[in-house]
DNA sequence: AACGATTCCAACCGCGGAGAG
DNA sequence: CCTCTCCGCGGTTGGAATCGT
C-alpha cells in the first residue's frame, strides 16, 4: 500500500534537524505555508520526509511555541485535563498555548506519572493507588470529578503556598474556554466550578466541547481556550515599528490581529508576548510567567501606541476573550467589569478580546451580544486565516519583501527571559547555539533587542 | 576522570480518519 | 463502495545530557 510513500524512499534524512534545514523550511512554510506537507521538503529543497518537515514545524520551529519549563499552574491544568481527556495529548495541548503535544506527553512520561505516584495518585485512573489497588474500580471511572478532587485537595495544598490567588482562580482560565454554553447560563460560574466542584459542568459535557470542536489541531486552537493577545499591544504592528515598515491601514490592519490566537499561530500568537496573556498563568502573580518581565500580567512596549480608550488595570492592558464553541457560531465572555470599547476605530478587530483578570468573572449579557454581531463580521476572513494564516498574513503584506517578513516571524520565535527578565530571543537545541552566529538569526537578535531596549 | 545508570526529549513509526477520485 | 493519499495522533525509541558511584 505504501501508506507513507516518504518512508521507503531512500536519500531522505531522519534524525535531528541541522539549522540549515530548520532555515529552509522556516523560510519556506513562512514565505508560503506549508500546504500539503508531502510537497513542502521539495519545495523547500529539503531531504525529508513531508512527515517529518510537518514535525518539525509543529514541535520546534512553530513561532508561537512556549520554551522553557512548565509552570505549576500547567502542570495542574495538565493533570486534570488528563484526568477528563486521558491520553489525548492533542486536546490537553489545545489547552496550554504555546505547548506541544509532544511536550506535554514526555513531561507526562518523564515527569507527573511519577509525580503523581508519589502522591498516591495512580495516573492512570487518577484514583487513589489504594483503591486502584484493591481493584474496587477498573478502568477510567464515569465519574472523574471526585478523583480529580483528590488530585486537587493534593495539588492545592502544594502550589498555593507561594500564590496567593485560590487554585479555583488560578485552574479557572482554561475550564472556562469549554464551560457550556448550552444556554448561556453556565458561562461565567463555570470557570471556577469545573474540576473542583463540577457543579454545573458535567465530564460529558466536557467532552462533548471537545471532541466536537477538535477534530484537528488547528480547528481545537480555534475553538478552545484561547490565548489572548493584548488590547493596545499589537504583535505584528510592533513587529513593522522595529523595521520601520509602514503599518497597515486600519482596515487591514485586522488582518494582523488573533481573537483566538491559534489561527494566528505565524503571527499574533509567536509574539513574545502572547504567552503571558495566555490562559495558562491566570493569575498575574503566578510565579512561572516566562514572557514577562516583572510578573506583570502583560507588557507594553513603549514604542506602542495603545488606545486611548483603553483601561489600565492591575495587570497591564484590557483584552477581550473570544472562546468560540465552533466555527460558525461563536460566544464571547467579557471577563471583566470593564465595558466594552464600541468606538474604538478597530473595534471589530478587537470586539471579542477580554480582560485578562481572571479573578473577576463578571459577564455582560449586552457585551457578549454585541462582541458576537461583530465577532461574526469577521467570520469570512477569520475563516481565511483559519486556513491559510501564512498566506493571508503574506497577502497583507505586500509590500513586505518576503524575506522581512520571514525575519521578522523568525525573530519572535523563541524568546526566553534572560536574567534580568528582559525577553531575549533564544534559539533552543544545541544545533541552534552552534549557528547563533549565523546572519540570518543575528540580525534578528539584534533587531529585537534593540526594540527592547536591552543588549 | 571514567564509567554505568537514569532521565529527558526530539524524532520516528504505525495506525486510523478524512477526503478525493 | 473501493482504493489511494494525506494528515494528525499517540506510542515508542534513540541518543544526548545528567547523575551517581
Amino acid at each position: 500500500m505504501g501508506r507513507h510513500s516518504c518512508c521507503y524512499k531512500q536519500k531522505l534524512r531522519k534524525g535531528l534537524w541541522s539549522p540549515e534545514e530548520d532555515e529552509k523550511l522556516l523560510r519556506h512554510i513562512t514565505k508560503y505555508g506549508h500546504g500539503c506537507w508531502s510537497s513542502v521538503p521539495k519545495q523547500a529543497g529539503l531531504q525529508r520526509c513531508g512527515k517529518s518537515c510537518r514535525l518539525r514545524w509543529i514541535n520546534y520551529l512553530r513561532p508561537d511555541l512556549k520554551r522553557g519549563t512548565f509552570s505549576q499552574e500547567e502542570e495542574n491544568l495538565i493533570i486534570e485535563l488528563h484526568a477528563v481527556l486521558g491520553n489525548r495529548w492533542s486536546q490537553i495541548a489545545a489547552q496550554l498555548p504555546g505547548r506541544t503535544d509532544n511536550e506535554i506527553k514526555n513531561l507526562w512520561n518523564s515527569c507527573l506519572k511519577k509525580k503523581l505516584r508519589q502522591k498516591g495518585i495512580d495516573p492512570v485512573t487518577h484514583k487513589p493507588l489504594s483503591e486502584v489497588e484493591n481493584g474496587e474500580d477498573n478502568g477510567r471511572s464515569q465519574e472523574k470529578a471526585p478523583e480529580v478532587s483528590n488530585e486537587l485537595n493534593l495539588l492545592k495544598s502544594e502550589s498555593s503556598k507561594s500564590d496567593s490567588a485560590s487554585y479555583e482562580q488560578r485552574t479557572s482560565i482554561s475550564p472556562k474556554a469549554y464551560a457550556p454554553e448550552v444556554d448561556g447560563s453556565c458561562s461565567s460560574k463555570i470557570e471556577s466550578n469545573f474540576v473542583t466542584t463540577n457543579n454545573c459542568y458535567s465530564k460529558d459535557l466536557f467532552l462533548d466541547r471537545f471532541m466536537s470542536s477538535s477534530s484537528s489541531r488547528q480547528e481545537s486552537y480555534t475553538n478552545s481556550c484561547q490565548p489572548l493577545d493584548l488590547m493596545g499591544n499589537f504583535p505584528i504592528q510592533m513587529s513593522y515599528a522595529t523595521n520601520d515598515h509602514s503599518l497597515p491601514n486600519d482596515s487591514n490592519s485586522g488582518h494582523w490581529f488573533s481573537q483566538t490566537g491559534r489561527p494566528f499561530d505565524m503571527n499574533s500568537d509567536q509574539f513574545p508576548f502572547n504567552a503571558v496573556a495566555t490562559s495558562i498563568n491566570p493569575t498575574p502573580t503566578s510565579t512561572t510567567n516566562l514572557f514577562l518581565p516583572n510578573n506583570s500580567f502583560c507588557y507594553k512596549p513603549s514604542s506602542l501606541a495603545v488606545p486611548s480608550d483603553s483601561v489600565s488595570t492591575p495587570y497591564g492592558s484590557h483584552y477581550w476573550e473570544a472562546s468560540a464553541s465552533n466555527n460558525s457560531n461563536s460566544s464571547i465572555r467579557s471577563n471583566s467589569s470593564t465595558e466594552l470599547r464600541s468606538s474604538s476605530p478597530l473595534n471589530n478587530i478587537f470586539s471579542s478580546w477580554g480582560l485578562a483578570d481572571c479573578s473577576i468573572s463578571t459577564t455582560t449579557k449586552e457585551a457578549q451580544i454585541h462582541m458576537m454581531e461583530n465577532h461574526n463580521t469577521e467570520e469570512p476572513k477569520w475563516d481565511e486565516y483559519l486556513h491559510n494564516p501564512i498566506s493571508m498574513l503574506a497577502s497583507s503584506v505586500q509590500n513586505q519583501a518576503p524575506e522581512s517578513l520571514c525575519n521578522e516571524i523568525k525573530t519572535s520565535m523563541h524568546l526566553v527571559p534572560d536574567t534580568l527578565g528582559a525577553m531575549l530571543p533564544h534559539i533552543h537545541t544545541k544545533q541552534h547555539e552552534q549557528s547563533q552566529t549565523s546572519s540570518f538569526f543575528s540580525k534578528d537578535i539584534q533587531k529585537l533587542r534593540a526594540a527592547f531596549g536591552h543588549m
